[in-house]
DNA sequence: CTGCATTTAGAATAAAAATTCCACATTGAC
DNA sequence: GTCAATGTGGAATTTTTATTCTAAATGCAG
């Protein structure tokens, strides 16, 4: 029985297991059956339970693991917890395979490989988190408004910056908040509840944004923020907020789903207050 | 410590973390953190594999699952499996409520689709489109000079924008010209053949990047140009260019592209500058 | 049926994991 | 600054879990 079976992924794991069941002894074949209609009780049982639920000997998976060429059950566990793993993502290893091309390539072209594998994936991430309801709300919640307060500081200001001039050309009221000249908390102070805030904030959070954002929320001007962890302090002053993932490479974020879902707040906006 | 509270579904436990997170000691805080951010390695990892990479202490996560009311960490991580296991279960679940959406068809989140859409399928683009020489060439060019002029107005701003934060933070020597005030033209009259420039503009060019580059090339400094067509006036003016097609949705481009392809010089450029 | 090889059950053992405990550190009230 | 209360790190302990081993059972060729 050589070791040189053994596949480390779940497709191929599964077609092997498929394969060999036929000219397996009868427990082996009975353990094969078991394993690939209850993947999910595999990967995160143990050895007592699932022999329980097989009916079988714990000894008897143990075997049928090194059957396969495997080291040991646990060896095998682990194949059929990639499977639940990998459906969102896996990125460490395909970051590792990054680093790989890197000695064919220039160091350039692999930062810019990385950079663009970041942002398709955290446009990947971006459709699953966000919840169609709420993304309707904070549309109606913010064309319900007269103008349009736009926070965001440092790495956020690119995206506040296009949202005000995508803004402008829709004809939507707003006002770009930045720090030149420190005018930031004079801007918003003309600001009131019929007005309406959007802030974006990441970590390390800007401090003047969360000033910002808190003093707007006790004067009761509705806040949609966008951040990047329920512990953020905008998630606690907004009445709506949005958690954006934004994968990285080399400790750069990217931006392209906080973008896109900007982009879609802002003609999302436009075209609901045109309706009006 | 009464067990009255440990939730059994996954939903209903994010929800306490974060509520209790607030006031939390300062490890558990952190575990709570870590664990609403990475709720597959909590599902799978050990005690000592978790604790590892939260960087706290083993005993820390077994008080932090107390606190929450479980017996101890097995118990919760219980739950956290749930969570992976329902997803599989679930799956006709999401199709017939993925449907639903199409039906009652959600304005925004079809606008969410596109731009997103838009933004992965520019950034498959420039990966086939971009010379990996031609990137290192104008990366050692903007490396080799003394300050750069980053100019980019409306919607190539937000671009230049962060590129200037970013450079700032890398430390690398920048001047960004925006059109506050009309100033654009003298910012850059000091401009030396032995500086840089980055100029990005698309159709419809904004004049003012257009003269300021061709004043710029008059005076025998180079130009590194990002722009979306080989008739651009920037491509005639600089001295290197590259050549981005955005993908567009509903008549609004993405910017993803341009985005990765502005970071990747920007830490390229760094990179190369701390090397000398 | 007899004898040999393979398979199996179940207990024994080894390994790994979770939990507890305690000394030390930190925080906040007075 | 001192004290008490609370929180923390790390080792010790207990519990759980995987693996190995052996005797018995089964199947199969002759």
């Amino acid at each position: 029985m050589t070791t040189d079976l053994a596949p480390r992924d779940f497709a191929a794991l599964k077609a092997l297991i498929i394969e060999r069941a036929a000219v397996m002894p009868k427990r082996l074949t009975q353990v094969a059956t078991y394993a690939v209609e209850n993947p999910d009780e595999v990967a995160f049982g143990t050895v007592a339970s699932i022999a329980l639920s097989a009916d079988v000997q714990p000894s008897t998976l143990v075997r049928f693991s090194q059957a396969l060429g495997y080291q040991g059950f646990s060896d095998l566990q682990d194949v059929f917890r990639s499977r639940l793993r990998d459906r969102v993502l896996n990125y460490d290893e395909r970051l590792e395979q990054l680093r790989g091309h890197a000695r064919d390539g220039s160091k350039a072209s692999l930062l810019l490989d990385g950079f663009s594998d970041a942002a398709t994936r955290s446009l990947a991430m971006l459709k699953e988190k966000i919840d169609s309801q709420q993304l309707e709300k904070a549309v109606k919640t913010l064309a319900d408004g007269e103008t349009i307060y736009l926070v965001g500081l440092r790495r956020s200001f690119p995206i506040t910056s296009y949202m005000s001039y995508a803004f402008g050309k829709l004809g939507v009221k707003n006002m770009l908040i930045d720090a030149v000249g420190g005018l930031a908390a004079e801007d918003i102070s003309f600001a009131t509840p019929k007005d309406r805030i959007l802030a974006i904030s990441f970590t390390p959070y800007a401090s003047e944004t969360i000033s910002l954002a808190q003093r707007a929320a006790v004067h009761g001007i509705p806040i949609i923020a966008i951040t990047d962890s329920p512990f953020s302090p905008l998630a606690s002053v907004a009445s709506l907020w949005f958690e954006i993932q934004e994968a990285n490479f080399e400790g750069f974020r990217s931006m392209a789903a906080t973008l896109s879902l900007a982009m879609t707040l802002t003609v999302a906006v436009a075209e609901q207050r045109k309706q009006v």
